[in-house]
DNA sequence: AAAGGCCCCAACCGCGGGTAG
DNA sequence: CCTACCCGCGGTTGGGGCCTT
């Protein structure tokens, strides 16, 4: 109330980041390290809000940012996620280490939502269940923070006018990151069919909700408790109360039990950090 | 080719929680 | 306890690229 907005002092730069910027911040942090906002622009003598400074780097320029599209696996699992936890992306993202929260987001808001209602249109029945996750995930695009100052050095030294690159499509391919994330086999993928649901794609979906739908009246009266999701449960109650999709709040402890035993490199992965998660 | 509409996503805004003084 | 400040989060916006006509 009443509090000024924090960037609207004159002199304070806004709009796209330019790389020269980002360059500067990049180095600044490295150096000390991420924190400690405040002091970022005046350190640098960046043109920018420390607010902007900390969203550029969580959001772009932080290490072991994975960009470009989703995997279907991830895509299952924001699905899951925002099922049970409503739109807490922050929380979504901490089970997506390699996706930032505003990425999650604006991947839910610009698709996933889209598929949602088509989905219900399509299939006579509430089905954030029976999204299936990839099954057969491989190596994840992982840039390091070498590789994002690379990415950005390579962008200045071409003085290209535009931002870096396009599309995450294009980034995969000038970049020659392996794009583990452009799979052919998306659920939903729109341009296979003009956004419509193949009737291959609806069986593979209620087949997955078939598994989950036992899975869950399995997991309501099983007794046995996965411990390590238990406190996330706990924590998420009271937001999950006022949404509108009620589940039985074992659905991720099982699915991801699912999951991690039919997974590999990524899903260990997301076992690890769910377990150093700080929710739990 | 051009104009208009649509879509995506980086970035901004405003609010709330935490905490130091 | 109160206030001011810092930080993080979720909602929203708008610029620019893409698509359609």
């Amino acid at each position: 109330m009443g509090r000024p907005p924090c960037c609207d002092k004159v002199g304070i730069k806004k709009g796209p980041w330019t790389p020269e910027e980002d360059i500067i911040l990049v180095s600044y942090i490295q150096q000390n390290g991420p924190g400690n906002w405040r002091s970022v622009p005046t350190n640098t003598g960046l043109m920018r809000c420390s607010k902007s400074c900390r969203l550029r780097w969580t959001n772009y320029l932080r290490p072991g940012i994975k960009r470009g599209n989703f995997t279907q696996h991830e895509e299952g699992m924001i699905i899951h996620l925002q099922a049970m936890l409503g739109n807490r992306w922050a929380a979504i993202a901490s089970y997506l280490p390699q996706r930032t929260d505003n990425d999650i987001k604006n991947y839910w808001n610009t698709h996933l939502k889209k598929k949602m209602k088509k989905l219900h249109t399509t299939i006579d029945q509430p089905s954030y269940e029976s999204m299936k996750p990839d099954m057969n995930v491989g190596s994840s695009t992982y840039a390091s923070s070498t590789e994002n100052i690379s990415r950005l050095l390579e962008g200045w030294m071409r003085s290209s006018p535009k931002p870096i690159l396009k599309t995450s499509q294009e980034k995969h391919t000038q970049l020659n990151i392996p794009s583990t994330t452009t799979t052919t086999n998306n659920l939903f993928d729109v341009s296979s069919g003009g956004g419509v649901i193949s009737n291959e794609e609806i069986e593979s979906l209620l087949s997955y909700d078939n598994m989950s739908g036992i899975a869950w009246e399995k997991s309501s009266t099983d007794s046995t408790v996965f411990h390590g999701c238990q406190s996330m449960v706990e924590e998420v109650k009271p937001r999950v109360e006022d949404h509108h999709h009620h589940r039985p709040l074992s659905l991720l402890e099982k699915w991801l039990l699912d999951e991690s035993a039919g997974h590999g490199e990524e899903m260990m992965e997301l076992d690890t950090d769910c377990f150093s998660n700080p929710l739990f």
